[in-house]
RNA sequence: GGGGGAGUACCAGAGCGGUCAAAUGGGGCAGACUGUAAAUCUGUUGGCGCAGCCUUCGGAGGUUCGAAUCCUCCCUCCCCCA
């Protein structure tokens, strides 16, 4: 029943940073459950959940059971190891909502339904901590792992030894115990022997195996695995834009910008991540590979690993969408092909794109062009940032560049209506005159 | 509780009475080159009616012709000792 061995299919994909002695051994002998948390402070998923998400996937088609963690209760502490500050509490409802937002996200991926003995599951370890009193924790929980062994982590070292040391709460200090109950938690209750996630993670998932063995002996079998973080060649944090992250949510980042966001990695980074983020097997993606050297203008890896995501992501429907409108904005395309579109096809293609709406008599009147573009539509912040953009030759409407002196008027609608602006090369904005 | 140090633009970090809208680096944005890549080079990075003016250097007052720079109080953070 176990169709592939799960640790090698990571391995060849990059995917494996670290493992605790044992790991592969269990995977081999029997179906196991392993475990990803997840930080519940949104309702949406953003891609850089996906590599753990992905990591349940692939264990999931091994035939084991994956199982994602919400973590409501670690979620409002937050882990010590830098980044994220202490949070803040989220009241239930929210808690519950985005809970809820996130399985619907993560049913793209994993299956919840099957009727296999390896189906996914959704738990959250506010469940367990909530009636958890602090009395209780320390006494059970809180004597089986020594200080000595806390404050040899490395997130903890850090914040102690650091140049610039911020020191560290005691509730931080604490993280790791509360994630690694969770572990123990899910050992006892789920039959869940493996904890897996990120390479700065390793910290806190080895105290939940520590825990494990030192409260159930050393018989209870409990594991690690982690995966490199991910990260982009150029040295950028991975997922983030400029607009910020980039959401599974089309609400929250529309299927265009999620297909360019992919589209546009550079080709280090694309090779790289079509083996973490697709289900393509090796042939395929080394073919592709070899594919992309001979031609490397085509980019072939940054479109299949951009399409492959998108449908899953967000469906084929959407795909064509965002590949119809990349083909316009960003090909061959010139204001006749722009003014040859009919206002159903133009909307279609610009869905993705933000739009705004100004009245008529702006543009009968003839606008100025640095009114139009800040005072109007906002498109720039303020009109010395439109003025210097200008100047730098930054500017187009309708796919053509313009200078600082033009006066926009109703010769410059498509459609009579529309009113193509581009900010730079990949920024556009669809102006709806009403 | 005692002693010391620090808070400057997106971040890091100079400046310590006028020449400061504030060095430098990073980041961002744009342009050139390209392949909607990377690297590189160039420009730009508070606002406006832009050779001028207005609002900025933790907060509130004060000294001075003039303060990011000096004084007072407050807030926040860090370090060391107890």
């Amino acid at each position: 029943m176990m169709h592939k061995n799960f640790v090698e299919e990571l391995r060849w994909r990059g995917m494996i940073h670290d493992l605790t002695p044992g790991t592969e051994e269990q995977l081999s002998n029997e179906m196991t459950t392993a475990y990803v948390g997840i930080d519940p402070t949104a309702d949406s998923l953003h891609i850089g959940h996906l590599v753990g998400i992905m990591m349940l996937k692939h264990l999931q088609m091994a035939g084991h059971r994956p199982l994602a963690l919400i973590g409501g209760a670690t979620g409002m502490i937050g882990d010590p190891s830098g980044k994220s500050q202490e949070r803040n509490l989220l009241d239930e409802a929210t808690l519950r909502h985005n809970q809820e937002c996130l399985k619907l996200q993560l049913a793209k991926f994993l299956d919840f339904k099957t009727e296999a003995p390896n189906k996914a599951a959704l738990v959250n370890n506010y469940d367990w901590m909530k009636s958890f009193s602090f009395l209780d924790f320390i006494r059970e929980i809180g004597k089986h792992i020594t200080v000595n062994y806390m404050m040899s982590k490395d997130s903890v070292k850090k914040r102690l030894t650091a140049e610039n040391a911020t020191g560290m709460s005691f509730t931080e200090f604490t993280y790791q115990l509360v994630q690694g109950y969770d572990f123990l938690h899910l050992h006892q209750h789920e039959n869940c022997k493996l904890q897996m996630g990120g390479s700065d993670q390793w910290g806190n998932i080895t105290t939940g195996t520590e825990l494990i063995r030192r409260k159930l002996g050393s018989e209870a079998k409990a594991f690690a695995l982690t995966c490199p973080l991910i990260t982009k060649a150029d040295g950028g944090k991975f997922g983030k834009t400029e607009s910020g992250n980039i959401w599974l949510d089309p609400e929250k980042t529309t299927p265009y910008a999620f297909y360019q966001f992919w589209l546009n990695c550079s080709d280090e980074d694309a090779a790289k991540y079509i083996k973490i983020f697709t289900l393509m097997t090796r042939q395929e993606i080394e073919k592709l590979e070899q594919e992309h050297q001979q031609a490397p203008h085509q980019r072939q890896l940054q479109k299949a690993l951009a399409q492959e995501i998108t449908i899953r992501v967000h469906g084929e429907e959407a795909l064509q969408l965002a590949e119809e409108a990349s083909q316009i904005l960003f090909g061959k395309g010139t204001t006749d092909a722009l003014r040859k579109l009919d206002e159903k096809t133009l909307l279609s293609v610009f869905e993705g794109v933000p739009s705004v709406e100004i009245s008529r008599d702006i543009i009968t009147e003839t606008a100025d062009i640095i009114e139009f573009l800040t005072t109007h539509t906002a498109i720039f912040p303020s009109k010395g940032e439109a003025r210097r953009m200008l100047k730098d030759n930054g500017v187009s409407l309708n796919k053509e560049k313009v200078k600082d002196d033009l006066q926009v008027g109703t010769a410059d609608l498509l459609n009579n209506k529309y009113i193509l602006v581009q900010k730079g090369k990949k920024n556009y904005y669809l102006v709806r005159v009403v």
